[in-house]
DNA sequence: ATGAAAGCGCTAACAG
DNA sequence: CTGTTAGCGCTTTCAT
């Protein structure tokens, strides 16, 4: 048998409304009353039905998350920051991955439309569809925020990329290396990581040899793999190379596999380095030189932005906020000897 | 503004109630007025209100997901199939993660009796508190099911972990290992891992070594550091031992790091095996070992067993579902000289 | 400070 | 086949 606010009422020998009153804490309560209903509340164990009041509030209290994929520890990381920050908010979260499917993308944006989301974080964007997607939400009154400035008028909260490739960059270039490959696909953030590349070469003379730039126009799923055949490719081009830039850790771990399996030693022979600075990164032998995000602050910021858009949602302008990376120097870089799991 | 059920009744010219006849397909409609109507709703591109039905049918169309951590690759995997299963069906997911967190544990669950799921998935387990609210549940009339039976009367969807070790275990034996060290941490599945490995060593006839059983009865969240230092600890012990039996991947990688770091080599002087089958299992150097789960098997009866339960929670018996697991052979165990990517 | 009453948008009898 | 009507459990005026 279901407990209603009725059944609290009775107990408490008030009315509904004063229950009502004292599960919203807005009115004032003569705290005598407010003590008896609490403890009515709790004897009967009851819970106030969320639909019920959805009716009312018009507030779902609840966020859609679309990311590519769950199983890749950089999107599940943020998801769960995100779910908890919401959490703390009285908020609660609905994921949906799309593998960078457009079709599945779509039906995602539809669920969270049905189930009249307060807000939605656009965690995977798809050439071409993502932004018609975008702008039907926003025609819908539902804010959104986004990882990617891929719209003119888009929230944004993002890591500064460009400055951590460039970082990372400049460190091989600093231990020495000349010839620093580049491994990478687009889209995703990949563009800004090009940049930092660029612009490191740049600023210390080295001429940018496309030859050893692997960056796929093309949507990836199983990032290692790449990684790994891209190196197999720049080994099989007879290029010089004694470094590679990956865009991401998984992408590096494949290309030390492929460097490994070619006999080519990391870092003795070759330098890499990766990007994200995922769990594996500090794992991996040899231990990944890497650039962390701050996922926890892009996670917070992204929900604070949010639900402050939920609430002003007259805002005219676009609110964008990137945080700075930070380089982790660990062993494939051949910058230290070795280092124990204890400075991960 | 808002569009309700009333207004496709009067751009129809029909009442409500033919409208909502027309939404649910379940009553017959004349095929002329239910073209009308069905013009009316896309004009004004009406979309019910879920929270207005929920009121009625009593049914959220939303199933809850409670597991340890989202950033621990095998979760989020059965997440991800889960998630997909039910998306199939027309149901929504929530996921929390309660980092095996008691309270968070109870947060979780709250949410998830507020939002009013139809069901709830457990998949995090501990001792003491996870029984009380499953019993709870089980009060409001919330079936569930879970991947462990700690309950004698729990709908559970396992993989048979004692198979899957023993299997691991004999193959390491038949390589000729005899000092087969054990790491694991109870509560989870390991104490059937346990079994499987003491059940392969009676069988053939080798002493337990208590000696070099590193299995913790406490909550662990970093399993990779677990593996670690247990590995340490196993070295400082100067007790005999050819091999290691990890309960999961990531306690095997930080095994292989800290053997490498002692200056021992796997598999040329120490074997290891892990469990599960994680992605990086094939990816780290060297390859691991290990036993696959099938994931996508369990994700989907667990989906199945779930809708059946709600369709008829009058079933009197609970229901069980045992998967077999498989022996993956790669190189950490010393079995095969090398393995390419393309063999993961 | 509290109660009575009017809905929120929808479904499900019950009539017709 | 279709319309009328009574709620679902809650919040929110409007009185008192």
């Amino acid at each position: 048998m279901k407990v209603t606010i009725k059944d609290v009422a009775r107990e408490a020998n008030v009315s509904i409304a004063t229950v009502s009153r004292v599960i919203n804490g807005k009115d004032r309560v003569k705290k005598e009353t407010r003590l008896k209903i609490e403890k009515a509340i709790k004897k009967l164990n009851f819970r106030p039905d969320q639909a019920a009041r959805t009716m009312i509030i018009k507030e779902t209290k609840t966020i859609g998350l679309m990311i590519p994929v769950l199983t890749n520890e950089y999107w599940a990381g943020l998801s769960e920051v995100i779910q908890d920050a919401l959490g703390e908010k009285g908020y609660t979260l609905i994921i949906g991955s799309d593998n960078m499917n457009p079709d599945k993308q779509k039906a995602i944006l539809n669920v969270f439309q049905e189930r009249k989301v307060d807000g939605v974080i656009v965690g995977s964007f798809l050439p071409d569809v993502t932004v018609k997607h975008v702008d039907d939400l926003k025609q819908e009154g539902i804010p959104t925020v986004s990882f990617f400035p891929f719209h003119p008028n888009m929230n944004c909260v993002m890591g500064d990329h460009v400055q951590g490739s460039m970082d990372v960059v400049q460190h091989l270039i600093q231990l020495g290396h000349r010839s620093i490959a580049y491994i990478g696909s687009l889209p995703t953030t990949s563009y800004e990581r090009v940049m930092g590349y660029r612009n490191a070469l740049m600023m210390n003379g080295i001429q940018v040899n496309e030859a050893i730039m692997m960056d796929k126009n093309e949507i990836i799923l199983d990032f290692s793999r790449y990684g790994y055949e891209a190196t197999q490719q720049l080994i099989q081009s007879k290029e010089t190379f004694t470094a590679v830039f990956c865009a991401n850790d998984l992408m590096a771990i494949g290309a030390i596999k492929a460097l490994y399996e070619a006999g080519i030693k990391v870092p003795e022979n070759v330098a890499v380095v990766g990007y994200d600075d995922i769990s594996m990164a500090g794992l991996y032998r040899p231990s990944l030189t890497t650039v962390q995000q701050p996922i926890k602050e892009i996670g917070k910021a992204t929900v604070d932005m949010l639900l402050e858009l939920i609430l002003h949602n007259d805002e005219p302008m676009s609110k964008k906020v990137t945080f700075p990376m930070k380089l982790i120097v660990r062993e494939s870089c051949g910058a230290r000897q070795f280092m124990s799991l204890d400075n991960k």
